[in-house]
DNA sequence: ACAGTGACAAGTC
DNA sequence: AGACTTGCCACTG
């Protein structure tokens, strides 16, 4: 075993994945593997579906806003979960067209001013 | 052990 | 824009 590398656990990997979820501002958008990378786990945009579902309804997490990295829904048009998200997103004002966002409008990056420290 | 699957992504045509 | 391919990794039977 590697004990240079710390072992991540899979309910870790959940849990930092559900901290970043709940992270995105509400009105942006956020792709699955942006959110695998903030989480600190390049690489792993499907385990992030894969968690989003499993995470338990009472602790509100806004799944409504991580979508695939096109702007795509991830749920196919029509489909109810789809209606759904859509209806969740438009309440907070972003535009959904066609199961599509328009990621230059409403995706959301992280702020980079902050992190290099540029002042306004 | 191995093949299939999935709320994905990037590249190519 | 849409279809296809390859890479990805955890999970499941």
């Amino acid at each position: 075993m590697n004990s240079h590398q710390p072992m991540k656990s899979q309910q870790q990997r959940v849990n930092r994945i559900w901290q970043v979820v709940q992270a995105i501002p509400a009105g942006r958008v956020a792709s699955y593997g942006q959110i695998a990378d903030l989480a600190g786990l390049p690489g792993r945009a499907r385990l992030v579906g894969k968690v989003l579902g499993q995470a338990p309804k009472q602790m509100r997490l806004p799944w409504f806003r991580v979508v695939r990295a096109s702007g795509q829904l991830a749920f196919a048009a029509g489909r109810a979960q789809a209606q759904e998200q859509k209806g969740l997103l438009q309440q907070e004002g972003v535009v959904v067209l066609g199961n599509r966002i328009k990621l230059d409008k409403f995706g959301w990056q992280p702020d980079l001013s902050e992190i290099l420290g540029l002042e306004f």
